[in-house]
DNA sequence: TTGAAAGCGGTACCAA
DNA sequence: TTGGTACCGCTTTCAA
């Protein structure tokens, strides 16, 4: 292993010179900064992190808490942890990946062990126990979602009541009087997971204000979860124009089901979804589509947890406002 | 922070104890022994991990080098970082998080500056530059996936080969004599991704064995990609009865596709399918499937990598057997 | 069965 | 502008 002692030797300087040269914690002649780069270089010398952790109390390395679920929504996940690792690098730092399977000891572990500098949490739920244990380490810490009391933590997402209420509003505008929601799996609802919970409020609170009725139904992901829903829907809403689709899992079930069922898009039903960028062109029916922007949010997360570690307090509760893209699923009703 | 000093002064011990009782590595009186962890238990001790890096020369921490595209399957790669992190958890080693955007350049970092005790490879293709460079490493490597010269590096993935002749025998089976493959992205081919050419040959050579006509289309993942696909396959071969898949993204827009050229599955044509067993179920139509078994690859890559951690140097190229489930997709030929 | 102490490879303070 | 060195927290050898 080549250590800082051999550049220095082959440098013809002390150590503490190739230290400052890497660090740019002072100044340098040009001269020497040159010789010590050289042989930094052909030596082929990268700085032993574990010593560097010891020496300095960091690390370079973010936590980044991942959920180990089957009912969430992967691509949007896979948008985060891409946009948040890429990110990481960016500011030279690396990522170490967790799942939740530790719970709130997994947090402690980290931070304790010094493993990183800063922890990123997914998937929040409303009361989340890892949230009062993130508040008392001492590393800071930044939530991908809205728990119901964030502290001091630092927090973004997508503004999902907004993103609601921009759907809502959207078929409204277009004369739609009866609306339904179909949400998340019910395990997503029950266990609080806190966007599903903002979404179907937003929902509720835009519908009674433009005074629609409006209904809403978890949904599992499946094409007899889809069916069964809409059963539900229809039986309540038997003249149903407008249907808000939180849940990316059942688009396509659901556009074949509302097919089967010779509900067209969008002469019968308009049909308005949230769901990443990537994903919403590409259906049988082009998609007006809230977007999901998984990867703004991870890269704004990582920026935060940067201001952090540069001693920036200055927690913030970041919602990034929806943006709808109208297209061919959503028309005035006839 | 709560140092082994601490302990150990708690505990009424040297700190070497401590780290004895911590490794286990010379016996200890059992008094002592339980003195020790009281004191580790009540203060909450984690040992520095830099500090245990540096004087170990172990990080306990694996590199996963993951694909930073968006052509590629994303649930099954999210099945192959959950199961490493899953399975490296349960051997005690944290995972690093690696985007390939830094190139083979990044490897070396990693392994040079200690960050990880050994390095895993998603997405090999035929000629990876990675490949030789892994080897150069002082640190152990594993490929998920086979590249054409694997040297001395253990590789672990599905029989893309095999999968590909059990997909065709079926078929076969069944008294078809017309087959196709649609295959992944063009882009996946031209970079020499290892698995498609695999299958591909695979798919050659057992429909040449069986005395079928087949073809085969690279397939771009969009519903007008299906069309084009589907129209070039049944130009040149108009009586077309049996279609096997690999390309997840494509299975929701070929079903909609066949549906709305009314060719009925199985009756005028069956489809089989290579996905992760999660995605067969959930299709309009329940799909004859070849499983992709992403949670055996990456446990079995991170059982491979922890081998060659405990000095047993036996390279292995590993290829899983396929296992085709019968559904309703695929039947006898009319 | 236990303790003392020499490193591991950096960082950053104190001197020059 | 630079060098010397104490120290970060742990592992492991040597001695008792």
């Amino acid at each position: 292993m080549v250590s800082i002692a051999d550049v220095a030797r082959d440098a013809g300087v002390s150590s503490s010179t190739v230290s400052y040269v890497l660090s740019g914690k002072r100044s340098i002649s040009s001269e020497t900064q040159r010789r010590v780069e050289a042989s930094i270089h052909r030596l082929g010398y990268h700085p032993h992190a574990g010593a560097r952790a010891l020496a300095s109390s960091r690390t370079s390395v973010l936590a980044l808490i991942m959920p180990l679920r089957t009912d969430i929504d992967v691509p949007v996940l896979m948008g985060f942890v891409n946009s948040v690792v890429t990110t990481a690098r960016n500011y030279d730092y690396d990522v170490l990946l967790l799942t939740n399977d530790e719970g709130p000891a997994g947090l402690r572990r980290v931070a304790d062990s010094a493993m990183a500098d800063a922890l990123l949490l997914m998937d929040v739920e409303d009361e989340d126990s890892r949230v009062p244990v993130l508040q008392s380490l001492s590393c800071p810490g930044v939530l991908i979602g809205l728990p119901n009391d964030p502290g001091d933590l630092s927090c973004v997402d997508l503004d999902f009541s907004a993103a609601a209420k921009r759907c809502v509003r959207h078929l409204a505008d277009l004369g739609h009087e009866q609306v339904a929601l179909i949400g998340p799996s019910p395990v997503v609802y029950e266990r609080g997971t806190s966007f599903a919970g903002r979404f179907l409020r937003g929902f509720t609170s835009a519908a009674r204000e433009r005074g629609l009725h409006a209904t809403s139904q978890a949904c599992l992901p499946s094409y007899e979860g889809v069916r069964d829903c809409l059963d539900r829907i229809l039986t309540e809403q038997p003249r149903l124009t407008g249907l808000v689709v939180h849940n990316e899992a059942v688009l396509d079930p659901l556009l074949s089901e509302l097919h089967s069922r010779d509900m067209r898009i969008p002469e019968d039903i308009s049909v308005v979804a949230v769901t990443p960028d990537e994903m919403a062109a590409n259906r049988s029916v082009p998609l007006t589509t809230v977007s999901l922007p998984s990867e703004d949010i991870g890269r704004i997360a990582v920026e935060m947890t940067m201001r952090e570690l540069q001693g920036v307090r200055s927690p913030e509760v970041r919602l990034l406002s929806p943006r709808l893209t109208p297209a061919r699923s959503t028309a005035q009703r006839h």
